[in-house]
DNA sequence: GTTGAGCGTT
C-alpha cells in the first residue's frame, strides 16, 4: 500500500519516516518528495508498505501525530496526477 | 510550506 505523509518538517529525511514507519512493520521503499529546482524538501513523501494491515496500522497511529513540532497527515496516497508523467517536451507532434 | 519529474526507453 501506497502511503502519504504530509506536513513533514523540510529538516525530516527518509530515514527520519523509515524509521518512524517500520515500528509498524515491514517498510519497501520511502520516497521524501523534494524539489527538482531548488533540490529543497516539499514538506511530503510517500511510504510503500507491502503489508496491507499494516500500513493502516501505521496510518491510523501516525495520522495526526506530531513529528519535530510538526503536526503530520497521514493517509493513503493518491495515484500520480499528470504531472509526474514525461513528456516535458513535446514529442507528440 | 499538503499527493511523487525522468527530457528520452525504465
Amino acid at each position: 500500500m501506497n502511503i502519504y505523509v504530509g506536513n513533514l518538517a523540510y529538516e525530516t529525511n527518509e530515514k527520519d519516516i523509515e524509521t518512524a514507519f517500520t515500528a509498524y512493520g515491514q517498510v519497501s521503499e520511502v520516497r521524501l518528495i523534494t524539489d527538482r529546482y531548488s533540490g529543497r524538501s516539499k514538506g511530503f513523501a510517500f511510504v510503500e508498505m507491502p503489508n496491507q494491515q499494516e500500513a493502516e496500522a501505521a496510518i491510523q497511529d501516525m495520522n495526526g501525530k506530531s513529528l519535530q513540532d510538526r503536526t503530520i497527515t497521514v493517509n493513503e496516497a493518491k495515484p500520480r496526477d499528470n504531472s509526474g508523467q514525461r513528456g516535458g517536451g513535446s514529442r507528440s507532434w
